[in-house]
DNA sequence: ATGAAAGCGCTAACAA
DNA sequence: TTGTTAGCGCTTTCAT
């Protein structure tokens, strides 16, 4: 273990032979320094193993260099938000910014240059908090409240839900239910939404369930137990919440279903756990890095103007044929 | 959205009508301000919204009122560390202070009070890099290389493997097998050894599997595929890697075995996923979040003073017994 | 029990 | 093209 390394800007600049402002600038912003001095105060930097002081920066610019993270805690057993978080501290990083994690409303004001929120729910009081922060804030998916992000990373969840409908009818499934809750914001409301146009397209009648609030695999399992009496003809199941399918797949069994052949079966959050199981589960990749990088992109294309407040960017997904819905 | 608050110290010592060092001497430390000048600073604050400027705390004390955390990036599909995170993050702000997710290798140094490193393997530069730092350093789980940590927060996996194992044996099983990687650090180390200990002093044959490195699930089908073939007596399989149980499970089917009667099988990490599997599976609860709070505030006993540097806390962890291991 | 003043390391006016 | 000077908001001596 090193002891701290007090090399401060002034060293630099002293060792170097040149004035603060000078070193700084060197370091900094182009133009100001001739390409000479440039090179020197930057091996000189280097060679010293300076650092610079991120406490003064902040002090002295009023920026951070820090964007906060929210991530929904209901749904803590997720995957998707470990990919997501990764992708977002991976960009962050490439912008020489920390991510600081927000879980709880701090009791002092945050510190923070922007704010990424995944999933947020109207729901949620510290969503609500981080929502009026005095800072940019890019949302991934839409946020039901009154509050306006400055930026949205969205995916076409409509059109891709009904790319998999359609799938599923050529598949010859005519009796197709969705379990998708809208508790959990914008993504649920649009599965449903679209499964209805769909149904109306097509000429089925809607069937869909609301899963209870909570525990999501065990509340998608009663579900399930509760649709198949009351609808035999059901031979396609679409399962919105993360982990909701493996949860499903049981049920049917125990109902004495076969899936992929009975009944077609198919998630809405793509996941390692969907391969492993008995079929292999067809589901839709959301691409949850992907979304994380792009959140933290459109953040930092906001903080220096490089987006204007109000822009929303699509984010590509797609789904994955696995055998639960490829029957024969 | 509400424009930035310049509430500074100043501004709330001037209107409490005392100076800016009895303001802060208010708001902060104790004895050197009377109790009634303490209240009125104290509430001149909350009137007019104050807000500590952290950078300029930051500079002023060294400190940074943030601590980092990294955990690893190729075990990223697991429902573990997300826990784990929450947990640190609940403890760190419990003491005021943010959590920074700490990945690559930053360019310029990390300025943070402290750091939480889960499952630091030995192999990861990122790791060893921040093991060198030169600030306090919890782990989760010893570091098997050659830094020392400040503190360790570390469970008896070879106790509760111990009990694992003669549950298993009572319940019939003469032949386990044991699939366990050591590229994970010191966890799948201890396992291998409790295991070998266990099978010595019971008199059976160790049989056990290093799973290819990479896809954890993928490659304990593949360990499951060959040990089969191999000791078609096995009659007990307990999987380590996180998700790598729920793998096992159609590879040991797909050899016509019967989870729970023919083969007993058990997981060394728990999750949800393993209570929607046929069977429900048996495994190990780690405490995930219990072990991300212990972390934090080991480091924060470190970093006041109140724990000493080499600290170790133990960490209980208990077996779920579930029907993949009860037979009859 | 309280004030005054110094200064943490840096960047941005203002000079030269 | 470069140097000088003034703070950013706070904590901490040192003096009352």
């Amino acid at each position: 273990m090193t002891t701290a390394t007090p090399v401060t800007l002034i060293a630099v600049a002293k060792a170097a032979g040149v004035s603060k402002t000078t070193a700084s600038d060197a370091l900094r912003r182009s133009g100001r320094v001739s390409e000479a001095t440039r090179v020197l105060v930057a091996e000189t930097a280097a060679r010293l193993g300076y650092s610079p002081n991120r406490a003064a920066q902040s002090l002295r610019s009023a920026t951070t260099a820090t964007i906060g993270l929210h991530v929904p805690e209901i749904v803590t057993r997720s995957e998707y938000y470990m990919s997501f978080v990764f992708g977002v501290v991976d960009e962050a990083t490439r912008h020489e910014h920390d991510v600081t994690l927000l879980t709880a409303r701090r009791a002092s004001g945050l510190r923070v240059d922007g704010l990424v929120l995944a999933d947020p729910l109207a729901a949620d009081p510290v969503v609500h908090a981080l929502m009026d922060a005095a800072v940019p804030v890019v949302t991934c998916e839409r946020f039901l409240g009154d509050a306006r992000a400055a930026g949205i990373v969205a995916s076409d969840h409509a059109a891709v839900l009904t790319v998999l409908l359609d799938q599923l009818h050529a598949a010859g499934a005519r009796r197709p239910a969705l379990i998708a809750s809208t508790a959990l914001g914008d993504w649920g409301a649009s599965l449903q939404r679209a499964f209805r146009e769909w149904c109306g397209r097509t000429g089925v009648r809607v069937l869909q369930r609301e899963p209870a609030f909570g525990s999501a695999p065990a509340a998608t399992a009663d579900c399930v137990r509760a649709l198949l009496p009351a609808d035999p003809d059901l031979d396609a199941l679409i399962c919105a919440p993360d982990g909701s399918a493996a949860a499903a797949l049981p049920a049917l069994r125990d109902a004495g279903r076969v899936v992929g052949t009975d009944v077609l079966v198919a998630s809405c959050v793509d996941g390692p756990a969907l391969l492993l199981t008995d079929p292999p589960v067809t589901a839709i990749d959301l691409h949850p890095r992907e979304a994380g990088a792009a959140c933290a992109r459109l953040l930092f294309d906001l903080l220096d103007g490089s987006a204007a407040a109000g822009t929303v960017r699509e984010l590509e997904i797609g789904v994955h044929r696995r055998r639960s819905t490829t029957p024969g």
